[in-house]
RNA sequence: GUCCCCUUCGUCUAGAGGCCUAGGACACCGGGUUUUCAUCCCGGCAACGGGGGUUCGAAACCCCCAGGGGACGCCA
């Protein structure tokens, strides 16, 4: 409260509250982003301000259109609205980064002129080298300062002859870095800690920490709430706003959401995309009060509230900061409620129909079963997989002729594993996957196919499970098929060592057939 | 390995030095309602990581330890 009032009153008497998510379109749609976004828009909000949203699609190689599409897709599906951003413009855009790269270089020449940055050759293959003999050594791994004892004339030779190369910050050798987190107070980070961090790579494209610091200045963002895997960056990032003679924002450092066994929420161990539950039948409105009760309460204890409730009630400084698990059972109970309390017969069917009638789905799947049945009372007992969440299966299920409840096991083991790396979701590539599977295995595909086949569709005997995977995409598949693994005993640490090797002899044993 | 952050029931949390015999919720266990089940209602189980201080008084403030987590990329 007394931050807040100096803030408000003396530090900077008239800048709006501005807050921003800037998700990077990396992959799927994370319920750490939503989290995060939350908090960020109702403290805007509340005051006043303005909550902004900011691809950083510098990673190029990673960054794709579809994940930028699914994320904004999926954030607004929680109701987490903007107030500019990418699709709606705004006073401050571009809002994508990667349509930033003059204004980055503007600001790298600045920073270059001062000698308050550098360039850098070294290779890939050095850098490898030096880190490997730190991390030998027991030292903490970080740039040696090579190319800070280039002279102006090998720079230049090196710019001619087209070296290429990197830009660093320039960091200082002695000291520490002291700040204030809005919710830890004060933080000391010696400078002998953080390295020379690239700030512009050698494609020319700055890296997270620059173009971070360089759009919230631009951006006018006042206040940096974002996840404590910051924290020790921040130094950095206070660094530039330093050599840029700007104010910086007030940094507010959010726990981090965990797995059941407390580690940093991850998809291997739970399911983190947003699209997976609002497959598996949760209400945006459920999804997105569970979140705010992660780290947050309401001050009246209420545990049921709206994202318009919680922006009303906000108070940043109530939020608590050990690690909140992600507890799925929570949520379930949440999501009960809200379908019980907040739909009446009407809206149920309508929400129970919009989502279970997906015109593109169901335009899928009806090809597969039109054949199959007689009767149109056939239909749910055949495709009611299609709408289900995890399938009531056990391992009497998994009993086969020719296969070991063990290679049920490994087989849907390695299969997860193969579709989560699979570069593009066709029902192609799933195919091929069961198909190499087999053949790696030595067994006919219509045995592989098996405890996929319960695994997915609960049955034996069902419509195709290839394009049931297809059909259902990864998340569901995933869940489904990690349930069954479950079912047949779960893995232990030494069965996941050895799935490992197998996998490794798959990959090898697929390399050939790739040429 | 180095640095940083965190620590209340199994889980989410309340707690701003005396309202704490530590409160609520999920889960779990009992009971009631219900033709079954679910819902709903009632009850129960269950926690201040350890050790030192400060104080008349500590879950709360300070120190040490332990445990957990995170960061150390031309990823973000």
């Amino acid at each position: 409260m007394i931050d807040l009032f100096r803030d408000l009153f003396f530090r900077r008497p008239m800048a709006k509250v501005r807050t921003r998510i800037a998700p990077s379109p990396t992959g799927d749609p994370h319920v750490g982003t939503a989290y995060i976004a939350l908090f960020n828009r109702c403290f805007a909000r509340q005051h006043e301000g303005e909550f902004i949203l900011r691809i950083e699609d510098t990673d190029q190689t990673r960054s794709t259109a579809r994940s930028e599409q699914d994320i904004l897709k999926a954030l607004r599906w929680l109701g987490l609205d903007w107030h500019e951003g990418p699709d709606i413009g705004g006073p401050h855009g571009p809002y994508r980064q990667s349509q930033r790269s003059d204004i980055y270089r503007q600001h790298i020449d600045v920073l270059l002129e001062n000698g308050q940055a550098f360039c850098c050759f070294c290779s890939a293959e050095r850098l490898d080298a030096l880190r490997a003999t730190q991390t030998e050594n027991r030292q903490t791994p970080g740039y040696d300062g090579h190319c800070l004892a280039l002279s102006e004339q090998d720079i230049q030779k090196k710019l001619a002859e087209k070296v290429p190369y990197v830009v660093r910050m320039r960091v200082p050798s002695e000291g520490e870095c002291v700040f204030q987190d809005r919710l830890r107070g004060e933080i000391r980070i010696a400078w002998e800690q953080i390295d020379m961090q690239v700030l512009m790579k050698s494609d020319h494209l700055p890296t997270y920490h620059f173009a971070n610091v360089v759009d919230d200045h631009l951006m006018e963002i006042t206040h940096v709430i974002r996840g404590e895997e910051w924290i020790n960056s921040t130094p950095k990032h206070i660094l530039l706003y330093q050599h840029f003679g700007w104010q910086p924002p007030q940094f507010c450092h959010m726990p981090l959401l965990r797995n059941p066994d407390k580690s940093k929420l991850s998809k291997r161990k739970n399911p983190t995309s947003i699209s997976y539950y609002k497959d598996m039948g949760y209400l945006p409105e459920a999804l997105i009060n569970y979140l705010g009760m992660m780290g947050w309460t309401m001050p009246d204890g209420s545990e049921k509230f709206s994202i318009d409730e919680m922006q009303a009630a906000f108070d940043i400084d109530r939020v608590s900061l050990g690690g909140p698990v992600f507890d799925v059972e929570k949520l379930d109970w949440l999501n009960g409620k809200y379908i019980r309390e907040n739909l009446d017969a009407e809206a149920f069917a309508q929400v129970f129909a919009q989502w279970a009638f997906d015109s593109a789905k169901i335009s899928k799947i009806v090809p597969l079963l039109k054949d199959r049945v007689e009767r149109l009372s056939d239909v749910v007992p055949l495709a009611g997989f299609f709408l289900s969440g995890l399938l009531p299966i056990s391992d009497a299920d998994f009993v086969h002729k020719q296969l070991s409840p063990a290679q049920c096991k490994t087989i849907l083991q390695l299969t997860v594993w193969q579709l989560e790396q699979l570069p593009e979701w066709t029902r192609e590539s799933v195919e091929q996957l069961c198909q190499t599977l087999s053949q790696f295995m030595g067994i006919k595909i219509r045995e592989t196919l098996f405890p996929l086949f319960i695994a997915i569709t609960g049955k034996a005997v069902s419509t195709s499970v290839i394009d049931a995977i297809y059909i259902l995409g990864l998340d569901i598949s995933r869940a489904r098929i990690r349930h069954a693994v479950e079912v047949l005993g779960g893995v232990s640490k030494k069965d996941v060592k050895e799935l490992e090797k197998t996998l490794r002899d798959l990959q090898k044993f697929l390399l050939p057939a790739q040429d």
